[in-house]
DNA sequence: TTAAAATAAATGAACGATCATTCTTTTTTA
DNA sequence: TAAAAAAGAATGATCGTTCATTTATTTTAA
């Protein structure tokens, strides 16, 4: 019982130093030695809990969409309107990048890796039913434009890593004012 | 003469190994001797030619993003309108990503590894600067929303590493249809 | 209830491979 | 023949991973 417990501190430590390596020097840097005495544990140790390093990174890939996809998805309701649906979804996916920079960085870079497998990519996708679902009911309503879910993706929820990246980088901050027009513009983007 | 054509062939040829390389398995696969072996070279020659691995892939950064704002600004007119002028830029940066494949997965990768350093993402920024300067005309005429550039470039030219990436993994293949639909989508989010 | 035995968990050291880089030597060029 | 260019071998470091061993826990037997 509480071996368990033990058992998944241990996991969560694995995963959160991994997370933190992977931040500052990105996944290549985040080496299974560093990650062990980030975690204070030996290098060893880390394999009864994962596979390789490969299964490690794509664990951790899951996690952190995980509970992005919980955070958005918090405040739903059912009776909202499709707009104000997706106005909650889209501001709390903001939130939540900004609350968790390293989650949000982490998540970019695994776009555009091949250390995360197809399989796992297509998991992770799963996450976000609820935001497909409200995209067809408004597209049944008129309200959003009838066009595949990956332009409406493309276009109103995939600028953010960007906006993300200009902010951490200081060359865009994302106030209230701006992350109200950055909604406008996702928002007219998808619109019918 | 001909000594100096021989110099910028196996500078480019080294650009081309690792720019392949990079291609499939990412940057971290790019090894100095892999990239020696596919140029037919040692690996010492790549160092008289490139300080360290970090230069050789800002380098080819900077080359890549360049032959990518050649092809995107080639056919572009002064006495366009701002949509139609926006329009063909569009056009032929999709029509680059989709020729040229590894070119914009390799610029996708470089979006959020720490490899690329902020000077040299600022000289590539620099490349783009003929969009910049259509928005401000753009703006100026009332006819695209007067936010800042970095919105506008999130929303109406950053989804398409999306886009390509869906379009290389077969998820959401861009035939002509879906590319005109994508414009439609980029322009309404711009415009006013 | 306690001591011994068995099992599980965790370790640090070590593996071969490969990394970026440099050194010395050889080849090419002028 | 002198200088420049390129080569291959070698450097120490670090990579992901595994192995033999120790430590901790649980089970068994008295």
């Amino acid at each position: 019982m509480a071996q368990l417990q033990k058992s998944i501190d241990k996991r969560t430590a694995l995963l959160k130093a991994t997370l933190s390596l992977v931040n500052n020097g990105g996944i290549q840097s985040a080496s299974m030695a560093k990650v062990a005495k980030i975690a204070n544990v030996s290098p060893a140790t880390i394999y009864l809990f994962f596979e390789n390093k490969q299964e490690l990174v794509n664990q951790l890939y899951l996690d952190v969409k995980g509970s992005f996809a919980e955070a958005a998805f918090r405040e739903q309701k059912s009776d909202d309107e499709v707009k104000k649906s997706f106005e909650k979804i889209w501001i709390a996916m903001a939130a939540f990048k900004l609350e968790h920079k390293e989650e949000a960085s982490f998540l970019s870079q695994c776009d555009n890796t091949p250390m995360i497998d197809e399989e796992t990519r297509q998991e992770g996708l799963k996450y976000l039913a609820p935001l497909f679902v409200l995209w067809s009911i408004g597209i049944k309503e008129g309200i959003i434009k009838d066009i595949s879910p990956y332009l409406l993706y493309a276009f109103s929820i995939y600028p953010m890593a960007f906006l993300m990246n200009m902010d951490n980088r200081a060359l865009c901050p994302l106030g209230e004012n701006v992350l109200k027009e950055a909604f406008q513009v996702a928002w007219d983007s998808i619109k019918v």
